[in-house]
DNA sequence: TCTGGGGTCCTAGGACCC
DNA sequence: TCTGGGGTCCTAGGACCC
């Protein structure tokens, strides 16, 4: 039982969420094996999943697995519609939710026993909200910790509810396989067997310096805490985004002419999110992929953040002609555009009193970021009270 | 396991500055 | 000309997550 004002975080994970959709959609695949996407398999039910199939996997290998799976295309405009309608009632539930995905959020519950009820039925009554109004299954777990919620509701899948009662939760954590903790990977895990720790319990038996010795100062510290149960990670609704991209795989290799419509594809798409969203960048960063599946990145810092379309191509193309050789010697295979090191909201600007001058400074800084084909409307504020409006393309600035 | 598209965080070396 | 210690920023790669 959870003590009333003891912390409670909430782990909302929807189970085979694309997978799920289509069966909500599609009455004629309830209770058989999905298959999202056709290449590579994004999502799988869990029909499909109980025959070996899992994401990432390639789709060759998912048929051979489950020859009667029915694999459908993705459908990403119907994703974010249901994902939506699911944060909605996350947002009614909780006054904090933390979004991780599209499929997944904690919700922080501390203190709404008064006027919810305790963690364990918050988190029950979520799970039939979201079945009852957007009818897809999700796993809710309910701990004290981030980790502790994330591992449970990892533990109760699919479609399933799992509490780990504050006194139970070393009992809970100490038998799982180091695998089951949050940041522990193939590789991790593969150094930490080839010294016979293979469970949690194992890795608590171990002092933080040896784990460290092992895994690196970061992973040693941050495994050796989980396992000492300690996650003094907030619930945190307003994480920011650090990087946006965009990457396509080509089906077969190109000359590097034939390259430039796809980065100039990829720097459209990005740039155009970065300015919805009224954002800009200083770094970007070309990613690439070769035959033999090695990758590269070669990025470039910019003196001033953008979201301009030219700025960026620029910036991408001259990255990708330094890499040329490279590219030659290995035979491409996939190539990606990130712009990261970004700045968020209204420009925001020292200005000289002179408002002729501030006007001309602000309508540079404006085409620095978002180019000249990047913006349509444009509004000056001073400390609240409109100065200035624009109208683009080219046009002077309303007074 | 022969591989999509979107992210996060950490490490390590080098340039540069005081 | 050679030598310290401390700090920041940039670049590239790697592990991990959904």
């Amino acid at each position: 039982m959870f003590v009333s004002g003891q912390a409670a975080i909430l782990h909302a994970d929807l189970d085979a969420f694309f997978a799920s959709v289509e069966q909500r959609d599609n009455p004629k695949l309830r209770g058989k094996p999905v298959i999202v996407g056709g290449g590579v398999v994004m999502a799988a039910s869990y029909e499909a999943r109980a025959r070996g199939v899992r994401s990432a996997m390639g789709g060759r290998r998912a048929r051979q697995l489950c020859p009667d799976a029915i694999v459908v295309q993705p459908r990403f405009g119907a994703y974010v519609e249901a994902s939506r309608a699911v944060f909605e009632i996350f947002e009614q539930a909780a006054p904090v939710v933390e979004a991780m995905s599209i499929d997944e959020a904690f919700l922080d519950v501390r203190g709404l026993e008064h006027i919810s009820g305790p963690p364990e039925q918050i988190a029950a009554r979520l799970r039939r909200d979201v079945r009852r109004l957007v009818g897809l299954p999700i796993t809710v777990g309910v701990a004290r910790t981030k980790h502790l919620a994330k591992v449970a509701s990892g533990v109760a899948k699919p479609d399933g509810l799992l509490v780990v009662a504050p006194d139970r939760e070393r009992e809970f954590l100490h038998p799982l396989a180091v695998e089951c903790l949050w940041g522990v990977g193939p590789k991790t895990a593969e150094r930490l067997h080839a010294r016979g720790i293979r469970t949690v319990g194992d890795l608590a038996r171990h002092s933080e310096p040896a784990l460290v010795s092992i895994l690196g100062r970061a992973s040693g510290r941050h495994v050796h805490a989980l396992a000492h149960n300690r996650d003094p990670r907030r619930v945190d609704a307003r994480r920011r985004r650090r990087s946006v991209g965009a990457q396509c795989a080509l089906g077969m290799t190109r000359s590097i002419e034939a390259l430039d419509p796809v980065l100039l594809a990829l720097v459209d798409r990005v740039t155009r999110r970065m300015r919805t969203k009224a954002s800009a960048g200083r770094t970007v960063t070309l990613r690439l992929r070769f035959r033999d599946f090695s990758r590269a990145t070669r990025s470039r810092t910019l003196p001033r953040a953008t979201a301009g379309t030219r700025a960026v191509l620029a910036t991408a193309r001259g990255l990708l002609a330094d890499a040329t050789p490279m590219i030659e010697r290995r035979g491409l295979t996939l190539v990606g555009v990130a712009v990261s090191n970004l700045q968020r909201g209204p420009l925001q600007l020292e200005l000289p009193i002179d408002r002729a001058t501030a006007l001309d400074l602000v309508l540079d800084e404006v085409r620095d970021r978002y180019g000249p084909e990047g913006i349509r409307r444009a509004v000056l504020l001073d400390r609240g009270a409109r100065l200035a409006t624009w109208l683009f393309p080219g046009e002077e600035p309303e007074l």
